[in-house]
RNA sequence: GGGCGGGUAGCUCAGUUGGGAGAGCAUCGGCCUUACAAGCCGAGGGUCACAGGUUCAAGCCCUGUUCCGCCCACCA
């Protein structure tokens, strides 16, 4: 015996610091760039430079990282290769907030000196977020750590964009984009989130030109009238179907505008008369577009009006709507102003309303890509799991629009473009051009404007492995083995990859993409800081350990649904954590030693029991972790650590291991106790690793670290470790006895100090020889004083009853017995059985079920009804004694 | 407007080829029984949203209804 081995309670954070240094200090994370083991790969989503971790990244890595150990375990070569996203709008934000303390701003500094600005901010602040990760026990090849702007991946990126360029897949043109006038830039479709508001509907008169009357357009942003070029009707609509007035004059603006005819125009909404602004909104360019009208922008980038509004001009695009307004209504043309519920676009980055504007952009041509990453899906090579989300990613591809990827900003892949000043023409190129090809000049502009954040990322799978180079890393880790995200970058990010990967490695970026939760608050709302219900992954760590918080993440990563994420139930699982720690610390008491497996003759029942059991654990673990059902992994673990190791298994050996010391059984049960620790500790160490490898240390016999161990059935599933059917029906007959024994104790509120009499009566011989057999066990477990076991016979007088599958239970209780309180314990149980014989008997009678199920089916039926049958008759005889005793 | 997911015990959720409704937490009763009170033993609790259909048999498959959540969309 040996008391000292383990703390009494898991002291989680200085095992998990002393773990995690060791780990990283021997290099445990580290992939090998050529090896013949077989290649698992995973590419982190690059968290944002600026970023502090929160629920999503604490799910999203945890998945990662059971991943990744898992298939350490199995002997796979694995790469998870780690990283962080320069996230250019977020961290110029987070700059220029930090320059406004100190009383300046960009322009005030110039673009060189901002960029050093951001670098040196990324020097002190960029690594908060890797140790972040390092906190969750992310085993990631840190020495391989990448940056979206450092120089192998800047390169990276020149190299696509000058290619897509000469493919002419990437091209430069005007067109109406999404403007934030707040971080002064363009914004890609994806970037502006809609959100319903409470708006109005103007409408406003426009007087025929030669003609008397006039023609009532609406409109939600009243503003943008000073820029329209054109009124539409739709041709079918007879409403204007005598209409001779070809022109409108623009009130305010007095300039006479078309009125055209678009099929566009919506017969039912507002007044069927439409005003076009082809410069602030896309419907009104594409109509002008077709039509060849001007576009005229009234609305400037600073979200200020231009010069082209008339005397409105200078004011704010907000304060111009009232004054536009005003003016209106004193000239008699404001007909009159609806209530409108639509929905307003807005910054994703700073939650401003977006403007859409026209201006001259770059844009990659998606189409093709797109076609070949539907391709990749269809035919198999790339796999979305769970499949809900394929569809989902079928219909993005199918409607994607060119994707607009300069940026007004000045922290990011500055585009590789110069313009000759002399003759206009544009240079794309590899290296900086000094003079223009096509006339000799030396006056090159370059493009100021970079390019989007996710053009870096989408190049991330393989940028990251040292591309262009052909590097041996390529070699063996790409195509990725998975890709772990969120859905709410399923179109940001992956699609992206998807699209890249393909065209440039001519291969997918990943076999599969495994998408999961959002993790939400405890009543399932979206975690905000407006809202504050938030929860700080670190804070739970603090309190409650990391592996009690992996456990939970696991715990609720169903697949397909969102996880509600409360304190409360990570305190459930760090309990579990502990129950495991004092298991372990249990059998450390007593495996002073490493022992061995006996061979199966010498093994007890509950041994060859708890061996059956591990068995199918090893079994169902591995499956749910190749299938990504990691709550079933984590269910079936709980349940077999608790409630078959430590509530049966170690209850039962306990008569073995304070027995005859040194004795054969003993040594056997020694030996079943250490593998079974031993091997359900891999099993365990995924998802819960810093605990495992504390216990794995202290375990007599193991060399080296858990997290380098072997799991304990092959890649076929192969193991010494069988299934042992006879044992489970054996300790199956013993608990339910003990269990029968416990429930009339409860039930009869008999003190758990009072050992109790129990005669079992069975016709069975082979049940009285095992019961026979485990007498001490029995006893142990259910606190008899004696146990007598014997052919079905005369019955006990004073005794409460319990019927269980092939043997009557009779608990004597002479002198003790409260005869009402028994015999509404047996009415209450024959009730049950009656309500269990309905059914049955239900389907027995019916001639279709005996004709049309399976043969097995009924006979399964049969066999429980006949049971069910039994047992009532049993209890209904002695319920009839008992009545006759109480009177 | 289009699409997706969900409605199972008081709460949060499992339920994988259709065949006796489960877990954790919470509740109630009893226990410091030589690993663990962060524990042990026992108990109660559900018309599986509603209505039809297929089937011998439906929480599961089909249709419709309803409520909740999310995503997408160029609804002035």
């Amino acid at each position: 015996m040996n008391e000292d081995v383990l703390a009494k309670g898991y002291e989680p954070h200085e095992v998990e610091r002393k773990w995690y240094q060791h780990w990283e200090a021997n290099g445990s994370f580290a992939a090998r760039e050529e090896d013949d083991a077989p290649a698992y790969s995973i590419v982190i989503p690059p968290p944002n430079v600026t970023g502090v971790l929160h629920m999503g990244h604490a799910l999203n890595i945890t998945m990662q990282d059971i991943l990744c150990r898992y298939r350490r375990l199995r002997g796979d070569n694995v790469l998870w290769m780690p990283g962080t996203d320069h996230a250019g709008i977020a961290t110029q934000n987070v700059v220029e907030r930090k320059l406004a303390e100190e009383g300046t701003d960009r322009h005030a500094l110039g673009r060189e000196k901002f960029i050093e600005a951001v670098w040196s901010w990324r020097k002190e602040y960029g690594s908060a977020i890797i140790n972040q990760l390092k906190r969750l026990g992310a085993s990631c090849d840190w020495p391989r750590e990448r940056f979206t702007m450092d120089s192998g991946l800047s390169q990276a990126v020149r190299k696509v964009f000058v290619q897509l360029y000469e493919e002419g897949l990437i091209y430069r043109g005007d067109y109406i984009i999404n403007w934030c006038h707040r971080c002064h830039t363009a914004l890609a479709d994806l970037e502006v989130e809609h959100e319903e508001v409470d708006g109005h509907l103007y409408h406003i008169r426009y007087p025929y030109v030669g003609a008397e009357g006039d023609i009532v357009v609406a409109t939600t942003r009243p503003e943008t009238m000073l820029g329209d070029t054109a009124v539409a009707i739709n041709p079918d609509d007879e409403r204007y179907a005598g209409l001779t007035a070809a022109q409108v004059t623009l009130p305010l603006m007095g300039r006479t505008i078309p009125i055209i005819r678009d099929s566009y125009v919506d017969l039912e909404f507002g007044t069927g008369a439409l005003k076009v602004t082809p410069a602030h909104d896309p419907n009104d360019f594409e109509i002008g577009r077709r039509h060849e009208l001007p576009s005229i922008k009234v609305i400037g980038d600073d979200g200020n009006m231009t010069e082209e509004a008339g005397h409105f001009a200078g004011m704010d695009r907000f304060a111009c709507r009232e004054a536009v307004v005003a003016a209106l209504r004193e000239e008699g043309l404001l007909v009159k102003i609806e209530p409108l519920k639509h929905s307003v676009g807005h910054c994703y980055r700073c939650k401003t309303v977006v403007e859409p504007n026209l201006s001259t952009q770059w844009f990659v041509k998606v189409k093709p890509l797109a076609q070949k990453a539907i391709q990749a899906v269809e035919d198999g090579r790339t796999t979305i799991i769970p499949a809900t989300w394929t569809q989902t990613y079928y219909d993005w591809m199918d409607n994607i629009r060119d994707w607009c990827i300069s940026r007004q900003i000045w922290w990011g892949h500055q585009i590789p473009a110069w313009t000759c000043e002399a003759c206009g023409e544009t240079i794309v190129a590899m290296e900086d051009p000094t003079t223009c090809p096509h006339c000799g000049d030396n006056r090159l502009t370059r493009e100021t404007d970079v390019l989007d954040t996710w053009f870096s990322s989408a190049l991330w799978p393989f940028s990251t492995m040292g591309w262009p180079e052909q590097t041996k890393l390529l070699k063996t880790f790409y195509p990725t083995s998975t890709l772990v995200t969120g859905f709410d970058i399923l179109f940001f990010w992956v699609a992206r990859m998807m699209m890249m990967g393909l065209h440039f490695m001519g291969d997918v970026p990943f076999r599969d993409v495994y998408v999961h939760a959002l993790v939400r608050d405890e009543h399932g709302k979206k975690m905000s800081k407006s809202k504050g219900n938030v929860i700080d992954p670190l804070n739970v760590i603090d309190v409650y350990g990391t592996d009690a918080f992996r456990f939970t993440l696991t715990a609720f990563a169903a697949q397909g649904r969102d996880i509600k994420m409360s304190e409360k139930r990570v305190e459930g699982y760090r309990n579990f954590i502990n129950k495991l720690w004092n298991a372990a610390r249990f059998a450390l008491m007593h495996l002073t030693k490493p022992v061995d497996l006996a061979r199966r003759e010498q093994l007890s029942v509950p041994d060859r029991w708890i061996l059956s059991r591990l068995r199918r654990l090893i079994e169902d673990t591995g499956r749910a972790l190749d299938d990504y059902r990691f709550n079933d992994a984590a269910a079936t673990l709980y349940q077999f650590v608790w409630h078959e190791f430590c509530d049966w298994y170690l209850e039962a050996i306990k008569p073995a291991l304070y027995g005859n010391q040194g004795d054969d059984r003993q040594q056997a049960t020694l030996g079943t106790l250490y593998r079974v620790l031993h091997d359900t500790l891999i099993l365990l160490h995924p998802i819960i690793p810093f605990v495992t490898e504390e216990i794995w240390e202290k375990l007599p016999g193991t060399r080296g670290d858990i997290m380098r161990a072997a799991f304990p059935a092959d890649a076929a599933g192969a193991t010494d470790i069988i299934e042992d059917p006879a044992a489970e029906t054996a300790m199956q007959l013993i608990m339910d006895v003990i269990t029968g024994i416990r429930n009339i104790r409860g039930e009869m509120n008999i003190a758990p100090a009072m050992k109790l009499n129990v005669t079992v009566q069975t016709d069975d011989a082979d049940i009285r020889r095992q019961l026979n057999d485990h007498q001490d066990l029995v006893a142990n477990l259910a606190r008899l004083e004696q146990m007598v076991v014997a052919p079905v016979g005369a019955k006990p007088r004073a005794a409460a009853t319990s019927v269980i599958e092939g043997a009557t239970l009779f608990v004597s209780l002479e002198g003790i017995i409260d005869f009402a309180q028994e015999a509404a314990r047996l009415t209450k149980e024959i009730g049950k059985i009656d309500n269990e014989l309905a059914t049955l008997n239900k389907k027995l009678g019916n001639e279709d079920f005996l004709n049309k199920a399976p043969a097995a089916v009924v006979e399964k039926v049969k066999r429980q009804q006949a049971a069910f049958s039994e047992k009532r008759e049993t209890l209904e005889t002695h319920l009839a004694r008992i009545e006759a005793l109480a009177s």
